[in-house]
DNA sequence: AATGAATGAGCGTTCATTCAT
DNA sequence: GATGAATGAACGCTCATTCAT
């Protein structure tokens, strides 16, 4: 299989750095191939087309990604903390991977609709894992009952997203990661003044 | 100046549908001047380049979209009131034009960075709009002390445009507008299950 | 109309001239579009795309030659004379543009299984002409009856053809319309040995 | 002698087939090799290149081909039915194979200057058999004395191989051999009205 | 002898921008 | 101001050939 061989993973780390670097539009295939080591004919033995690099680099690194925050995740006991380490380790991996934050967040985005669409697919994994963390904590009493799924999903997605553009814009010069806890309670106690802070 | 002749206008609506229509990348400068009932040159009397085309037209419809939502906020009483005025104007207005929300929700990001900045300098003034919303409902009591201002604009921005985009690109099969108060309730609430339901 | 604009003369002219120096193979468009004295894009605003520059060439120089051809054709009374003509006037023609011959000859030859097909539809014109002077001589009762009119006009076109193309690859080194009368000869009277020489 | 090895003709064999069913330009090294069942590489450790792959076919085709025809002309008496015969064998041999109908008469056009060249060196042999029965013609009184022997040879070639084109592009939907002897007869008597009908 | 992974030169076409009219 | 014909730089992809194994 295609995806063991080393020239795989080679073209495709290239990717990754000659697109944060260069930004998409600027990253012509004969530039990865240079940067990978291999000829310009040598990419077309392991990817389809220059579309394919970028569908397979996303597949590979969010596959990678998503295993990561799944088994960082299964370990914990409670949705919250569930929650809390989902957007944690979300987070870390990003500001591990600087190059590969700023693909994710900027330049894979500028792909078109077709493209787009074959992220989304990869993605799907993703909301999953987020989808059941929620069920979890309606089980466990923890989330309010009756709430619209699909809202929740953007919510967490979205604002978890919004924060890591928002850190690459502004060309990750703070940490990141310390922003998680502060992410996590806004998701799930919102704006609205609490309890505890109501009784002081 | 340049932006009160009507050719200025009909350029830039002209680009808003043949984006729609044909997406980014297809959309070349002689589409949109035939779109617009002009020469490809006469393009260039009224915009600096393709690009300048594409930011004229943001600043042009979100001046629109951000004075509505303006408008529409300061009459209403509390913070919590005008939060959720905000999103369901937000909604409301690009329901209201399919197009444009093609436009802003995913052609638009296929631009490079450098337009993505300065797509970014006219979303300052509403996000400046969402700031002031969450000062007055602090001042009010009604949202927590020592929230990250910057976290808060993100989780709003980030959910209601997360929002949005997935509308568009299910190819706005529902009625967007019906989701604000759900938003709207788990911005201001959160996931938690709340004081109400507890006690019950 | 694009065909009476000089460059789509122009370019045409190149093309023949291009191909018939550097082989079918080697002519690039921008080669073409250097000789023809325009841009590489100019040629696209004439010619759909490269096959589109040798159809029209076809079709030009072609057209012209089946006129010169019909013209001097009805002038002459027998169908005999009028074979004559036309075989006459053929290669009178392609002797007076050397280039012309090897395009058509050789060059456009290479073409691929489309664009043969394209230049046979040309060809029928040029097929009925000689259909028409067969007819005749039959009607004259100079032509046997019961001639299969396929075969005919392939051994005429075909005699003709095998004449210039040798003519061609023998670098043109003799005079081809010292030919013609020959050629003419072997068409009405074939190889038989006729009367008049069994007679003496 | 590599022309003795059994992988020799095996991918001539298997260029025919592919060129036949792909055409000229679809044909790649690689597709032959494939349907040789030998790696690509194989194919040159017995041909210089491409092209050569192209002139073996020739001569290793058009050798057998040749062959044949001698062999049933010899057996005939006149020059009259020795070039029937050789025009019925040309018909049938090409019939009989449909695959290399297709690649003498269509595809292998497609080549180059070059390789037309060493083609035409491959026809030479049968040329020349033309040219002897032709002679031998002349010499029985059957055929007119002062022929051009090179005309006469462009007919009978030209004839035979514009009727097989015809038939080849028009997808062999007759039978070609049914026209061997009326191809004869108009090689022999030409387009005049012979002595027999006149006489009637 | 046989393999097949790797090579890298080569080219048709698009389209934002210019400028003579 | 308005036009639109002309420009030419830029790039993804193919495939004949090589060569280490």
């Amino acid at each position: 299989m295609k995806k063991n061989k080393p020239k795989f993973k080679q073209i495709i780390d290239a990717a990754v750095e000659v697109i944060a670097e260069n930004g998409y539009h600027s990253s012509q295939v004969s530039k990865i191939a240079k940067k990978a080591g291999v000829a310009d004919g040598t990419i077309y033995l392991y990817f389809k087309n220059k579309e394919d690099i970028l569908v397979s680099l996303f597949q590979e690194k969010m596959g990678q990604f998503i295993e990561k925050i799944e088994q960082e995740t299964t370990s914990r006991q409670s949705a919250d903390e569930k929650l809390h380490t989902l957007i944690h380790t979300h987070f870390e991996q990003l500001a591990a991977d600087h190059h590969l934050a700023i693909v994710t967040q900027l330049e894979l985005r500028q792909s078109n609709k077709d493209l787009r669409q074959k992220i989304n697919n990869v993605l799907k994994r993703y909301l999953n894992v987020i989808d059941q963390i929620v069920e979890e904590g309606v089980e466990e009493g923890l989330f309010r009952n009756g709430l619209d799924r699909r809202l929740v999903r953007q919510m967490i997605f979205g604002m978890m997203d919004e924060t890591v553009t928002n850190w690459v814009m502004k060309d990750q010069r703070y940490n990141i990661v310390d922003q998680a806890s502060e992410v996590h309670s806004l998701i799930i106690y919102g704006l609205a003044r609490n309890r505890e802070e109501e009784e002081r």
